[in-house]
DNA sequence: TCATTGACGCGTG
DNA sequence: CCACGCGCCAATG
């Protein structure tokens, strides 16, 4: 069966480890969609229930969450990079230490 | 078919 | 750092 989009990248997202995180941009490349950065958001929020796809990985380029500052989501997903160690400095990762580099 | 929309990205000032 | 503009492209109505 041929993958498609929204499994390439959650294949991708997948192989993200645990403490490291991506940006939309770089997910899609490795997707081989390059400059689709927006539909990779797209993609993630369409992730069926329980599914294992670590989708607070993927965060800006800029090291931004991607969530309005303070929403629920936003507090989710931050909190979630934190237990594995990834730094949220007023709603933004220290890209320079936390870039996921294969 | 055309217009709008986005969990984006990059350049300018 | 902030504001703005523009490119990008699949999905949607």
């Amino acid at each position: 069966m041929e993958p498609t989009r929204e499994q390439k990248i959650w294949q991708v997202v997948l192989a993200i480890p645990p403490g490291h995180v991506a940006s939309y941009g770089q997910v899609a490349d490795m997707a081989g969609l390059a400059r689709q950065a927006r539909f990779v958001g797209k993609a993630l929020g369409r992730l069926p229930n329980g599914h294992s796809v670590p989708w607070f990985r993927v965060i800006r380029n800029t090291g931004q969450i991607a969530f309005q500052e303070g929403s629920e989501t936003f507090e989710r997903q931050k909190s979630l990079l934190e237990n594995e160690g990834v730094e949220v400095i007023n709603g933004r990762v220290a890209m320079s230490r936390f870039r996921w580099r294969p």
